[in-house]
DNA sequence: CGAGATACCGATACTCAGTATCAATGAACC
DNA sequence: GGTTCATTGATACTGAGTATCGGTATCTCG
């Protein structure tokens, strides 16, 4: 996970830090998590580290309708999330059939299409679980 | 437009100015841009106004990965969003195709799907002409 | 290794979107 | 017209993210 010294960026105590942290995390998670686990890494830092990742294409970020965003490790090239509306988990998925459909799409508009972001909503099983239960 | 009024809230001056408004903006808007053109209106007013347009349906919100949310009158039921990287400038469309296979991918997902969002990224043929001309 | 250049750090103060509070107002209903 | 209570705007606040800046650590090169 050599992502931001391959960039030229310089290899530090704070951002190794960041880095190990969130190799750890499966779930998505938001800065304010981040510094919350790591308390030595000041504000600042976090925000700047997580831009950086972010650029790099090492995390990305979700913006929900309410609440902090959430960063998550991508694990894969290009993907998409679902998030549970219930507890707000963020998972991924991939799915060739949308990536020809959005192409199609693409070309059906005005403009010329870029990219697309995809969010699908769910109720996680563990949601689903607890509903049961009570 | 008496969607407020259908729903048990009050026709106020100051939530019509905001109805009158955003019915003769095509783009999107941001909450900043409603509150320069209505400088009368208080911010706050402003904001929960533009929230209860939300819940009602009226008008729709674009998370934009950098600056503020964007708002646009929904014209139609279900829809999503193009959105120019250039300039900002958002569009509706709608695609059954889409959905059919939205709601496919949904299946096959753990958890019990109960919605989705998809943004198109593009850029728009104003700023194709505007790069051509340069 | 040692020195110099500079990327990076944390603390702090700031911005900006959105929200809570609260006294005053004015719709809605009779 | 009078009562009620949703709504308003001013103000103060929150919380995410950014600018600034003096000090520090990393890299590079000799
Ligand atoms: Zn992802
Ligand atoms: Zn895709
Ligand atoms: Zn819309
Ligand atoms: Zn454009």
């Amino acid at each position: 996970m050599a992502v931001l010294e391959d960039r030229g960026h310089r290899s530090t105590a704070p951002r190794r830090a960041i880095i190990r942290f969130l190799q750890g995390k499966q779930e998505g998670f938001t800065a304010e998590e981040i510094g919350r686990e790591l308390p030595d890494v000041g504000r600042a830092t976090i925000f700047r580290t997580v831009k950086l990742l972010l650029k790099a294409g090492v995390i990305c970020r979700l913006n929900l309708p309410d609440g902090a965003p959430k960063y998550s490790l991508s694990r894969v090239e290009h993907h998409h999330h679902t998030v549970c509306v219930r507890c707000g988990n963020v998972g991924e998925f991939r799915a060739a059939t949308i990536e020809r459909l959005m192409r199609a799409i693409g070309g059906d508009i005005p403009g010329e299409a870029v990219g697309h972001r995809i969010e699908l909503h769910i109720i996680c099983n563990q949601c689903l679980l607890e509903a049961d239960s009570r």
